[in-house]
RNA sequence: GGACAGGUGGCCGAGUGGUUGAAGGCACCGGUCUCGAAAACCGGCAUACCGGAAACGGUAUCGUGAGUUCGAAUCUCACCCUGUCCGCCA
């Protein structure tokens, strides 16, 4: 959500970064229709205000007569007059603010200066790490994982429908290591605190971190009651803090929470659909950072670091691209993707996406932070990135430490959590 | 799910439809006193928005939303939440 004082002070800087992201087509007018909402708005609260005024004087005048027992006629009729006036105006304010709204939770976050204009093609390699293996050279991970007895597609879909993953055996298993290791890792290496948090959360919640209204259609929601199940742990951990002010003493704050995650991928239809790379539910470790403001750019760097440190304790080659500005997700300012090489399918796979929020979601769930005691409370930055999402992690390991025999080398750091070294070809 | 009770400032807690933004207390800040502290006493102490250079003025806010009224913390309705008891339940 935009400060309305953008609108009505810094309008350019609201047009440019629509421009950025190369949405100046579609949002450009809506930008153009807010400026001269807030003008409107304006003027119908200054014009409401001095009726209130004008009200309360002469209700005041009614006590006042009354107790000292003169007629008070002609004053209620004149407080009934101006009350008519104020539904008018009234009814002008609230028409104006509620389009304004409207238009201005459904506009994007303006990217930091750094990110790069443009689409996808855009998006640029900042650092990567390891070395890949030649694409194509080992089977994909379907195939490993479906003789190895890990993974059951089939049940999966006779259950829920395709997209719905059983993991069995080892495979189940190693859900449990991958989740425990990572919160290890998370908490004992980088001072996160733990948190276990519900799967369904309020309208408010979703619309908190940017969920809603614009991408409801990707979400599953209950039939009998207004919850949605998440699509992150993202979404109720950033809203733990909603409408609160904060010690800034205590700032950086940072949570560490494992969830499920739901997701319809409407619109996705066709797109990836062998294996794990894209499901309707899948399992996360998810990093929550609040900060200051001036503190957010360092955090961002921060916790992209914690994430990557699971790709090397998992020694899976990665790159990490800086996301152009087109395509920055909804809510953020800035965005790291890291990204494994799968070689089995030939592909980069997104495990996790580390973006800096900077006020955009802390304004909409309203958290804010006293920075001194005495001082006004101020929004704080929300910072949040996977670290990181199972199943393009599972396929991976799958494929990266895919050994000739068509076993899985277990990396050290994940052997003692899984309690194997290695995953057999069969399922013996 | 049923029956009650209740939601007021950072906290506790009063509040007959008419100077109630809201008594009182605690906490907090400043001062007097003291060698210093405590106690006592005096004073201060909500937030947001609008106008204004400022002083200051205006508007709104007593769970949320709507309604009645010249005027609502106070009356009406709906909803949300909390507590207690009963029922059900992993």
């Amino acid at each position: 959500m935009h400060d309305i004082r953008v609108v009505r002070e810094a309008p350019d800087s609201l047009r440019e970064g629509m421009r950025r992201r190369g949405k100046w087509d579609s949002l450009g007018p809506l930008v153009e229709r807010a400026v001269a909402l807030e003008g409107e708005r304006r003027a119908a609260i200054q014009a409401t205000e001095e009726k209130k005024a004008a009200r309360n004087a002469t209700s005041q005048e009614v006590a006042k007569r009354k107790k000292a027992g003169e007629p008070t006629d002609d004053l209620l009729a004149k407080g009934r007059a101006i009350g008519e006036e104020i539904a008018q105006l009234e009814a002008r304010q609230v028409a104006a603010q509620s389009e304004l709204d409207e238009i201005l939770v459904g506009l994007p976050n303006i990217t930091l200066a750094d990110v790069p204009e443009g689409d996808e093609t855009a998006n640029t390699v900042v650092r990567s790490w390891g070395t890949p293996r030649a694409a194509n050279s080992v089977k994909p991970h379907w195939e490993v994982g479906a003789a190895a007895g890990m993974l059951d597609l089939e049940r999966g879909a006779k259950i829920s429908g395709s997209g719905f993953i059983v993991y069995r055996g080892v495979g189940a298993r190693l859900q449990r290591a991958l989740v425990s290791m990572m919160l290890d890792l998370h908490t004992k290496e980088h001072g996160y605190e733990e948190a276990w948090v519900p799967l369904f959360v309020n309208r408010e919640s979703m619309t908190g971190t940017g969920q809603l209204p614009k991408f409801e259609e990707d979400m599953y929601a209950l039939r009998d009651d207004a919850l949605f199940a998440i699509p992150t742990a993202e979404v109720p951990v950033t809203n733990l803090l909603r409408d609160e002010i904060l010690d800034g003493a205590r700032l950086p704050m940072a949570m560490t929470a494992y969830s499920a995650c739901f997701r319809r991928e409407a619109g996705s239809a066709g797109k990836d659909t062998r294996g794990l790379l894209r499901v309707h539910q899948f399992d996360k470790v998810e990093l929550v950072r609040w900060c200051a403001p001036e503190d957010s750019a360092a955090q961002h760097e921060l916790l992209t670091g914690h994430a990557e440190r699971v790709l090397k304790l998992l020694d899976l080659p990665y790159r990490v691209l800086l996301l152009a500005a087109g395509d920055t997700g909804f809510s953020s300012a800035k965005t790291y993707d890291l990204e494994v090489f799968a070689p089995g399918v030939g592909k980069w796979l997104e495990v996790s996406s580390c973006s800096n929020f900077t006020d955009f979601q802390a304004r909409r769930a309203n958290i804010r932070y006293r920075p001194a005691s005495g001082e006004k409370p101020r929004f704080v930055h929300t910072l949040n990135g996977s670290g990181l999402a199972l199943p393009r992690i599972v396929a991976g390991i799958l494929e990266h430490h895919q050994q000739p025999d068509g076993s899985v080398k277990v990396p050290a750091a994940l052997a003692s959590y899984l309690g194997a070294d290695r995953i057999a070809a069969s399922a013996g």
